[in-house]
DNA sequence: TTAATTTAGTGGTATATGCCACTAATAGGT
DNA sequence: ACCTATTAGTGGCATATACCACTAAATTAA
């Protein structure tokens, strides 16, 4: 049963969404620690190679974030030598993104111990039900609230 | 339908868990803004309330929360003169909140653009899936993941 | 074609959040 | 009482993420 203080704050769909991000982030980043990647950082990589040299709107619009917030994120990563940009050839405005070697590798790593990870987190929740809180999440993600 | 680089990433609970995190709070924060409050110092301040002058330590335990990262996050409502500290009179360790007179009234107008946001989301989602999807947040919240 | 508009990214600033090292204060053990 | 271990918070540093103002490049309109 959860306690009083916790459950105060329940209604909130935000607020709860925050609160198991939190929760779960922590988890993932644990797990990922000793590839010396952040989850988000993982994801991202992970994402990366997913899409092939995206332009990084493409990569921002793919995750639902803002892309001056996605150029912040990449800069540890570049600065690591995981990732590198470079000029898409038909528009000069558009930078597209791919893993370098180096970043390559520690994807790799990072994905076995993401697997253990993920497998962790299905077995306490249930196939199922992850399954069906992923579906959800990825509804909210491509909701349209309207323009104004 | 999704497109692919969407759904490259929609296998890992943690990544659509913080997408759809990232969508949502911007909703919220957007139906927020004409209070001058993001979505998260709205659900601190609505917290302290329900709480009622919890200890630091509490607070960040409902929020499942780092306490460090809580105290960061306090420092420009206090800045602003929406929550204040006091000593508990029992442990001289502990640090209590409360709103202000200014922070009360702030949540009044935060919380009534606050129901409107979360009407228009369950009105999307479909309430009954509002509120099954709030259940697996908490639950994950209160996963427990084994020491070590 | 030139001018106006839209699109892609950057850099600055601010909040959100975590870890670590550190201090102060309480609680426990002898 | 005294010394140790635990607990509550702080401050510094790093990543995560958003908005805004700005630049450059492409697209559209006149």
């Amino acid at each position: 049963m959860p306690q009083a203080p916790f459950t105060a704050m329940s209604l909130c769909n935000n607020a709860t969404l925050r609160r198991a991000t939190r929760k779960l982030g922590q988890f993932y980043d644990d797990a990922l620690a000793p590839s010396g990647l952040r989850a988000t950082q993982q994801g991202l990589l992970y994402l990366i190679k997913a899409i092939d040299e995206p332009a990084m709107g493409v990569l921002a619009d793919a995750l639902v974030m803002d892309l001056s917030a996605l150029g912040h994120t990449l800069k540890p990563l570049i600065r690591d030598g995981l990732v590198e940009t470079f000029a898409d050839t038909q528009d000069r405005r558009v930078k597209r993104v791919r893993l370098t070697a180096a970043g390559s590798e520690k994807l790799d790593v990072a994905l076995k111990l993401w697997m253990v990870a993920q497998q962790h987190v299905e077995e306490l929740m249930g196939k199922e039900q992850a399954a069906r809180l992923r579906e959800t999440l990825d509804t909210i993600a491509q909701l349209d609230f309207g323009k104004i």
